[in-house]
DNA sequence: GATTTTATTTATCATCTGATAAACTAAACT
DNA sequence: AGTTTAGTTTATCAGATGATAAATAAAATC
């Protein structure tokens, strides 16, 4: 199928590490990590010792892979805009979950994020944190501000509140689980399932309280 | 850790053949498909040809896996239930999210649906056809009622409408897929995440109209 | 109690799989 | 052009892994 025919023999080994990387994260994300090396190296068309010129083991491989997809998709940008009361929450929260999905609701993300909670690697447990405090616990205080609620100086976060929205949140994430693992047709109108998804929150807290 | 010592060797057909059927669902759910016999046999206290003996082969093991957890798991007295406008919505979609989350965010349940999927088993398909069929849409139709719209006859459940329950339903599986796959730490008051999901889904259905 | 039956184990095979070493060859250097 | 350097392949190893056959022993039968 996707086995290139090997025009370009002898890489830089800049390129061939780089050439590397980028198939084993759609190898990976497709057989899991238990995908073995020579087919990976078929698909990449090279042979499979030449794996081990550039990673030492598998494993350094597979964390190098993590490394690909992980670093730097959660921008500090997005939960400072989260912030900015001179937009309506409505809009804030979903320019941001347009934002947050095109960063990470793709296909290889979602499969090796969720190939690696299965397997219990750390990574998960550090991405969560990293949701919780930049990302849901933002999300809580402008809602309490916005149902008039006490502000967060008085009462913390509690965690029925983060429970609260986390069910928006991994509803709009399971969206993406739909489409890239289960591989379901979805609506392609992520737009508009956001927006609902943010009208229906907001309303329903409100009417709550 | 879980090796049983072997009190009991020979034991019945039937009896040898629902302990390693017991295992194995364990085994699986924690290891994934690409676990080993000899790992299985070992945590079953038995020996890895014994598993030959009850079953052809591993993949035949996996697929009495498959049936072992799916089926009979979807009680159609569910969906009815959803369906008596004798009592409130809110208690109709609380009580069917409390029954349907028992049988089925249990651990083994969504740990080994996660790994199925990831590796394309059709079980997926099926299952979502039928949460679609069975659980979604008798909601949509329920909610349109709720919410004063035309009836199904009039025009039919639309991908929208769909997409839009997606959004609570998968927020609530996400929870169980928060707790048994990432094993975050997560309240233990499901009924009432629940029910604060269901009051903020049907506000905001209503004040969207 | 002796014999048969059969659940279980021991021993083993063939293939797979991560990893290494040596051979090969395209490019760089003198 | 000849030599060196280094990217790539061929050959191979050692341990893992699904699966099978023969041996063993507990229970059932007579």
């Amino acid at each position: 199928m996707n086995a290139k025919i090997n025009t370009n023999r002898r890489l830089s080994p800049e390129d061939r590490e780089q050439q590397i990387l980028e198939g084993a994260v759609k190898f990976f994300a497709e057989k899991g990590f238990s995908g073995q090396t020579r087919e990976l190296a078929l698909q990449l068309g090279i042979t499979q010792p030449l794996l081990y010129r550039y990673f030492p083991t598998k494993r350094s491989l597979i964390e190098r892979v993590f490394e690909e997809v992980y670093i730097n998709k959660l921008d500090s940008a997005w939960s400072i805009a989260l912030t900015d009361r001179s937009k309506s929450l409505h809009k804030r929260l979903c320019t941001f979950y347009c934002n947050y999905s095109e960063a990470t609701y793709r296909n290889e993300w979602i499969r090796i994020y969720m190939f690696s909670a299965l397997m219990e690697e750390p990574l998960n447990k550090h991405y969560i944190k990293l949701v919780e405090e930049q990302i849901l616990t933002p999300i809580c205080i402008e809602l309490r501000d916005y149902c008039g609620l006490p502000k967060v100086d008085i009462s913390p976060i509690s965690q029925i509140e983060l429970d609260h929205i986390w069910v928006m949140h991994g509803g709009l994430f399971y969206h993406a689980i739909r489409k890239h693992i289960y591989r379901s047709r979805v609506s392609d109108d992520f737009e508009g399932i956001v927006s609902r998804a943010v009208s229906t929150m907001l309303e329903g807290s409100k009417a709550a309280q």
